[in-house]
DNA sequence: ACTCACAATAGCATTTATGTTATCATAAAA
DNA sequence: TTTTATGATAACATAAATGCTATTGTGAGT
C-alpha cells in the first residue's frame, strides 16, 4: 500500500516543477478537510448544510470529494453556516 | 456622494435577505484587497506577478478589479509568490 | 427483509472563470 | 514629443464550476 507521501516523492522525482503544484493541492485539501471535519462535528448532513448555504447537496458533495475546486464565493457560502472564516496572513 | 455604507443600508432596507450577501462581498473584497496591497508593497506589476504565478496578466487584472471571483486554486497561485497564505479559523 | 438517511454520482443546461492575444488610455520618464 | 510601463479591457475559445433533478450504493437501524 503506497502512501500519499510515496506518490508525492515519485511525482517530484519525475517532474521537478511539481513541488508547488503539490503544495497547492495540499493547501486545498487542508481547507476542504477542515470543512468536512467541521460539518461532521456539528452533526450536519450535506443536505442540511447545503440548504443553509442555498446551494444543492450535489455541489457540496463534489467539493468534499475533490471532484471540483470551489470558487471563492462558493467556499465562503459554505463556511458561513459552519462558523468558519477565511483569513489571509503572511507566511 | 453616497458611501458604500449608504448603499449597504439601502440594499438591506429593500431586501432583508441581503445581509449575508453583503458580508460575502465584503469578505471577498477584503481578501482581494490584501492581495493588491501586498503586490503594491512588493513593488510588483500585474505582469510580473502574473508571470510568477504562471497565469496571464489579464486574469490578475480581472480579479483585482472585481470583474471575476477567483477559484480557490487560482487564488492560491496568486498568493504563493506574494508570501501570503490562506487560513481557516473559527469565528 | 425493509426502511431510512446519507454521500456519491450521473446527465444535462447554464453560467462563469480561465487562457490567449491584443489593444486602449493613462501617466511617467526620456 | 515620443517612448515606456502599467492597469484595464476586448473578443474569442476552452475548461470548469454550478444548478437542477434524479438515482445509486452503502450502512445503520427497525
Amino acid at each position: 500500500m503506497k502512501t500519499w507521501n510515496d506518490y508525492k516523492e515519485y511525482v517530484k522525482s519525475v517532474d521537478s516543477e511539481a513541488q508547488k503544484d503539490i503544495e497547492e493541492i495540499e493547501n486545498i485539501a487542508s481547507i476542504v478537510g477542515t470543512l468536512i471535519e467541521k460539518r461532521n462535528s456539528l452533526g450536519l448532513s450535506q443536505r442540511e448544510l447545503a440548504s443553509m448555504c442555498g446551494i444543492p447537496q450535489s455541489s457540496v458533495a463534489k467539493i468534499e470529494s475533490f471532484k471540483t475546486i470551489p470558487n471563492l464565493d462558493t467556499l465562503l457560502k459554505i463556511m458561513k453556516p459552519l462558523g468558519l472564516k477565511l483569513t489571509v496572513s503572511t507566511v
